[in-house]
DNA sequence: TATTCTAGTTGATTTGAATCAAAACATAAC
DNA sequence: GTTATGTTTTGATTCAAATCAACTAGAATA
C-alpha cells in the first residue's frame, strides 16, 4: 500500500498492519457472512474472492496477488459478503479497520491513497463487467491472460511465462463460461500459435495477436 | 447522504455541497476522458452510467436515482472513466472531492459514511457480475425488475407500478442481452401474469413469483 | 393531417456456448 | 509404485440467445 507516504507516515501505518497471518492453499481468509473487522493486504500468495447463492451457483469475483487489497466489499454492512480461498500458501497483512480510518485523519496522503485503491476496484469491476456483458468466449479468455500477464510484470515476473493458480472451472467462473468452453479456449488459442498451453503452465508467443483477440484495448484491472 | 451526522456536521456538509447543477434529458453530467473535479449526488432525476469502446461496444454500467452518488470510479485517476448521462431532467450537487476529503479528517462519521458508499457500490458491482456470469435472459430481468421496485419503494413511491426511463436497448446492455431478448423476457413474464408491460409502464402483479424467477434471493443493490 | 423517425414486438433462422459423455492426464493418498 | 481422486481435453448434441427481418405503435416534425 505505502505509495506516496513520507517516513513518519510509513512508521505510523507499519503500527497498525503489524499483524500478519498466514493461510494454506485451499484455506479461507474469511467466509461471506463473518464479520469484518480488518483489511487484508496480501504480501505473498493467490487468493480468489467469491461469492455464492443457496441455489448452489457460485461466482469467482476476483484473483487476488501480492500488493492487492482484499476486504473492501465488506466495510458496506461490516460483514463479509465473499469468501476469500488461497489457492496457494499465501500471507497477509491485517489492517484493522477503524485503526486504519483513524490515522489516516492525520495523514491526509494515507487516506486519499485509500479512497484511490476503492476507487480503482470499482473500475476493474465495470471492466469486468463489460467483459461479461459483451465479449466472446474467446475474448474474455484473451482479457483474462493479457490481465494476468500485466499483473506479473508489475511484480517482477515474465509477462510471458506463467503458471495458473486457479482451475479451469475458477476460470470459467470468474470469466462467465462453463469449464469446457474455458478449456476450448485455450485450445483455439494454442492452435492458432498465439499461446502455448501445457496444463497450468501458460507461454504467451504472440502477444499483439492476444491483444487483438480482445477486439478492445481496454484491459480490466 | 447525510446519515449519521450531527446537526453541526451537516451543517459543515451544506458549505460544500452548495454548487447546484441541472442535466436536461439526454445532456451529460460528465463524460470518459474528462477530469475529475467533484463527485455527484443525485437530488433528482435518473441517470445511466456506461463505458464504451473505440469499436463501439457499449456497456451500462449502472443506472442511478434520487440519493446516490455519482463519480467514485474517478478517484483512482483523476479522470472519468464513464458517460453519465440524464435520461430525464435532473439536478444534482457538485460535491468538490478534496473539500470532501479535508472535512472529513474532522468530521470522522462523515468519512465512515463515504466509506460505506464507496464499498456498496463494490458490492453492488459484484451482484451484477453474478448475474452477468450466471443467470439466464428472464433470470436477470426479473432481478432488474425486483432492484428498480425495491430502489422506488425506499423512495417512497409504488414498488408496483412504475415507469421505465431507459429504453430495452439500455436495459439490454446492462443486463448483458440484446433488446429483442429483453422484449422477448418482457412478453413472457407478462403471458405468466407476473407482470403487465405498458410500453414503459411496469405493473408487478405477483411479486413473490417474480422473486422465485430470479432463482436465487441475493438482489442487486 | 400526413410523414418521418424511433422504439418496441414478434417470427424464422443461425450460432455460440451449455450440456452430456467419455477418455486422458495429473496429483495426492496409500 | 499403485490406486484413487480430481482436472482437463475432446466429441456429439441440445438449447438459449443472437441475428436477421418484417411489422406495429408512438412521438416528433413538417
Amino acid at each position: 500500500m505505502p505509495v506516496g507516504l513520507n517516513e513518519h507516515e510509513i512508521h505510523v501505518l507499519g503500527e497498525v498492519v503489524s499483524h500478519k497471518r498466514k493461510i494454506q492453499r485451499g484455506g479461507y481468509l474469511h467466509r461471506a457472512g463473518s464479520k469484518f473487522q480488518s483489511l487484508y493486504a496480501i504480501r505473498s500468495g493467490f487468493l480468489k474472492t467469491c461469492i455464492l447463492e443457496q441455489d448452489g451457483r457460485q461466482q469467482v469475483t476476483g484473483f487476488h496477488m501480492t500488493g492487492e487489497l482484499l476486504g473492501l466489499d465488506a466495510i458496506s454492512t461490516e460483514i463479509h459478503t465473499c469468501d476469500a480461498v488461497a489457492l496457494e500458501d499465501s500471507e497477509v497483512c491485517e489492517i484493522p479497520f477503524a485503526k486504519l480510518e483513524e490515522i489516516s485523519r492525520t495523514i491526509p496522503s494515507l487516506m486519499h491513497h485509500f479512497h484511490k485503491i476503492m476507487s480503482r476496484e470499482i473500475v476493474r469491476d465495470h471492466g469486468v463487467m463489460l467483459l461479461l456483458g459483451s465479449m466472446k468466449a474467446e475474448e474474455r479468455l484473451a482479457s483474462f491472460l493479457l490481465n494476468l500477464s500485466r499483473r506479473f510484470l508489475i511484480r517482477g515476473y515474465s509477462e510471458y511465462n506463467f503458471n495458473l493458480r486457479m482451475t479451469r472451472e475458477e476460470i470459467g467462473s470468474y470469466l462467465g463460461l462453463k469449464l469446457e468452453t474455458v478449456s476450448r479456449a485455450f485450445s483455439k488459442l494454442q492452435d492458432e500459435n498465439i499461446i502455448r498451453v501445457d496444463n497450468k503452465h501458460i507461454q504467451i508467443n504472440d502477444m499483439t495477436r492476444l491483444r487483438m483477440k480482445m477486439g478492445n484495448s481496454s484491459c480490466i484491472t
